[in-house]
DNA sequence: CCGGGTGTCAAACGGTTGTTTCAATCGAGT
DNA sequence: ACTCGATTGAAACAACCGTTTGACACCCGG
């Protein structure tokens, strides 16, 4: 079989952005965001772009390369975010300050806030929340590469203000700040169903107010095994 | 024509009718919890489960109304016993027994042990997790339709062992238990590769053990709005 | 003037999708 | 034995999928 024909022309020429290029992501992102991967043709995505069919391999070299290209150019800046954030917080430990309120609000607010974006971003907090747990290994794999360098720096960092757990116990309080934190991003609209106020999901200030300080007296709570080990 | 093979087990069971939409049922939930809705197809599940395609809108009229089914059927020991627990929680209350940590584990413990489900409890475990955040809103639709009663009695018995919060901020700490419980269940598989010993999300027990008194601390912290403005 | 990237376009490719159709088969009931 | 309703079977339906192709327009350095 000859030649892994992806990404035709313009392998090296990824710093340069042309305008339906652009145009195909952003859109891309919505519709993902709203019917999620395999919910979502070309055809949907390249008419409601304004571009042809062909033009998505052309730029992107497949499907699943497009949906990487979504990723990768919201999660730079959110990753940049978690990394000085995050190591502020160990200069802060070093100090004697900080404690675990600081150090979750630096992993959880880049990516509530989704970076700074101006546009698209609840767009992109949806399609974070919603592809985390989707069925599609591919898919997870894509999440789980991307934003893997700040959770290990979350961890080492959590190991030095939080009580003393065994790396088990850490991993499952890791689990719940985990899917709290991307429950709120998927913003499914099952809370709304349960409230009969005014509650809204997609208040990102509500969300830092409530969920960190939740989620902080969680991880304060003494430990469940004082010194299990296998 | 005449040589077909009528002798396979059209005489020996009692149990009529049934058989192959069991089949079907039990092999649209395993595919369902591995490669989502959109990802499997209905020539996948009838193969697998050695019926005909035609069965499956034969059956339940369409793929949709399937996948309803197949919620259906583990929802309603779950429902059952969250319904029940729930109850007796109040029941403590009224005596003043039970703190908030009772009142979580009526809720969450039902669905992480999957009702009582011998075989398959696993594949459904998945489903639930994956598919509460999933893309396409007729599917969240099913599980916030499904899951609404228990919910909703949850939301008041919370309010009877809790400390006095505004709606909304309980909303969001029952956002936190939804997300943390959901993500338990979708077994992404992303804490074992941040993981250097044999953590492992789908062990139950450690679920319960270690969740549980997490979100319990979380929900026990003070309010952070003294007032519950508008 | 030319030649060669660069981008766009319509059209087709081979396959798969959920759903429907209609004949054939089965297990009883009277 | 016979019908009757319930099930199964193979095939076709119309639509859609991601990807590829080859022709066409454009701009720019020469």
């Amino acid at each position: 079989m000859s030649g892994t024909r992806t990404g035709a022309a313009p392998a090296d020429t990824a710093e340069l952005g042309s305008a339906a290029r652009d145009r195909i992501l952003d859109t891309a992102e919505a519709f993902f965001a709203e019917e999620g991967y395999s919910g979502v043709s070309l055809r949907q995505i390249t008419t409601a772009a304004g571009v042809n069919l062909a033009a998505v391999n052309y730029y992107f070299g497949s499907k699943l390369n497009l949906l990487r290209e979504v990723f990768g150019r919201r999660a730079a800046p959110i990753n940049a975010q978690r990394m000085q954030r995050l190591a502020a917080c160990n200069a802060a430990i070093d100090r004697g300050e900080g404690g675990i309120g600081m150090v979750l609000a630096a992993f959880i607010e880049p990516a509530l806030r989704g970076g700074h974006m101006a546009e698209g971003g609840s767009a992109y907090r949806r399609i974070m929340g919603r592809m985390s747990t989707s069925p599609l290994p591919e898919v997870r794999e894509i999440l789980s590469e991307i934003y893997h360098e700040p959770a290990s720096l979350l961890i080492a960092t959590l190991r030095r203000v939080g009580p003393e757990l065994s790396e088990r116990e850490l991993l499952w309080r890791l689990t719940c700040v985990y899917g709290a934190m991307l429950y709120i991003l998927a913003d499914t609209g099952r809370m709304e169903k349960l409230a009969t106020g005014d509650f809204q999901m997609s208040r990102v200030e509500d969300a830092l107010a409530y969920a960190i300080p939740f989620l902080e007296a969680g991880f304060a709570a003494a430990p469940v095994s004082g010194g299990d080990g296998p």
